[in-house]
DNA sequence: GAGTGGTCTAGACCACTGT
DNA sequence: CAGTGGTCTAGACCACTCC
């Protein structure tokens, strides 16, 4: 037989692909719903967490229990670095225009806020052996944060390094109140004279630390995507690592690889 | 102040972390750390629920939980769309020595068990969409499991869709039997006249549904990745999608993008 | 202050595993 | 059969939100 709480979280999940429970509706509370469904609440609670970790409900403590507007899936493809290298040799009023996020998401730049924060760190192990350089060895770390609308939770976390003896010997490319730099990481790589080969990303999946959950305003079961994009110069040296961390539920990542013709 | 199950769970990743638990051993059981953490056995149960999210640990109904082999990762490159390419026309005898799994894990053919089971389909509105063409146009409906050994879980769990139309001019693909088809898809397609141009791949993630739980393996909290892998041919025709689902936590997922030279 | 979800307790009973 | 984890109950108390 199967699981209570399954056969409640479909029931659950019928009546809102049904029509029957609209997105924005608040659910009644857990203790009515463990009446209704003739369970002690913490089985109900055990239901809900799977529609919390679908993405199908929003809980707000103090609040409720609420049916998801369906958001829009953010897209992530890998032309954009194509596009990105593309746009880093236009002139500024073009790059001005508009940046990656706006060409992942549709929106204009007049509803994102952008938040960026550089720090000079030393290479640790694991970011030393991507360089191939010693430990120790300094670096530039640059967060990034894009946020759809003041207020809300941001699309992503990004945690950019590059090599500072390889930007160092433009001053504007350490000063972060130089973001948003129009043109992005390509152009500021470009006026140290580095021009990328290719970009080389790896993809996990696993649950947000604490951090990560609250920042992004993930619901309980939610996973993230750890996405690591390494940037590689035309002289086969890594000049970037950049960690992003994406929620699961809402973002979707495109990859087109071109094959050769036979 | 932080919460208890995530005080009693940072302490046990502590002692795994530090060699105290070794991977392989057996923690006490549940009741008995209740005790030690001076907690109650369900609060007990919430703090391994992360480290069993973060594949730490494994339960073992009536056994008992243990520390977690670290499972090597499976890499599945986007390499491996041109390596295949390459591989569908080679000679028989070269194409017989080895799969793309082999490719992916580093593993050799025989300590691998394979299964095939085809189908024919009428395509729902999603297929139907990606492929356009009508809603119930004919569709030939493959399902691929790969073991690492008989008896384990396997890799990833695959459904693949082709036009019937496109392929049934050879009754050889249309036979489970011929499987493991020497060259994999893209000889099939070989085959029919059928070059493949490019591969888009849409990455998503989400818990996995009861069934996928089963048949991967998978403890509770761990999420899946949903590959949809799109191949489309020379005329700009799709002619193959390949719905791929894989552990989220020991898969990692690698693209290349190469850049024009400027 | 009323009502909501969040955390935690204590314990019953069932299902599975290995001996 | 003994011991383990799995499910479920019943309810206390806290933290948060909104009126």
């Amino acid at each position: 037989m199967a699981k209570k709480y399954e056969r409640i979280a479909d029931a659950l999940r019928q009546s809102i692909r049904a029509g029957q429970l609209k997105p924005g509706d608040r659910l009644p509370a857990e203790t009515a719903l463990a009446e209704q469904y003739k369970t002690s609440v913490p089985t109900m609670r055990d239901a809900l967490g799977e529609l919390l970790a679908e993405g199908l409900i929003d809980k707000r403590h103090g609040v409720g229990n609420f049916v998801r507007e369906p958001r829009p899936r953010v897209e992530r493809s890998n032309q954009r670095h194509q596009w990105e290298k593309n746009r880093a040799r236009l002139l500024e009023s073009e790059r001005l225009k508009t940046g990656s996020t706006e060409h992942d998401t549709g929106l204009t730049v007049s509803d994102l806020a952008f938040k960026a924060t550089y720090r000079e760190v030393k290479a640790d192990e694991d970011l030393a052996a991507v360089f191939s350089v010693p430990v120790g060895t300094r670096l530039l770390e640059r967060e990034y944060r894009t946020f759809p609308r003041e207020g809300d939770a941001p699309f992503s976390l990004v945690c950019s390094h590059l090599l500072y003896s390889a930007v160092s010997s433009n001053p504007d490319l350490l000063d972060a109140s130089n973001e948003p730099w129009p043109g992005g990481t390509q152009n500021q790589l470009l006026t140290v004279g580095i021009e990328l080969d290719r970009i080389v990303e790896r993809i996990t999946a696993r649950p947000p630390t604490a951090e990560e959950a609250e920042e992004l305003g993930l619901q309980k079961g939610v996973s993230v995507f750890v996405l690591r994009k390494i940037s590689i110069d035309t002289g086969d040296r890594v000049v970037e690592v950049s960690d992003v961390i994406m929620p699961g539920d809402v973002t979707e990542l495109v990859f087109t690889t071109p094959l050769d013709r036979w």
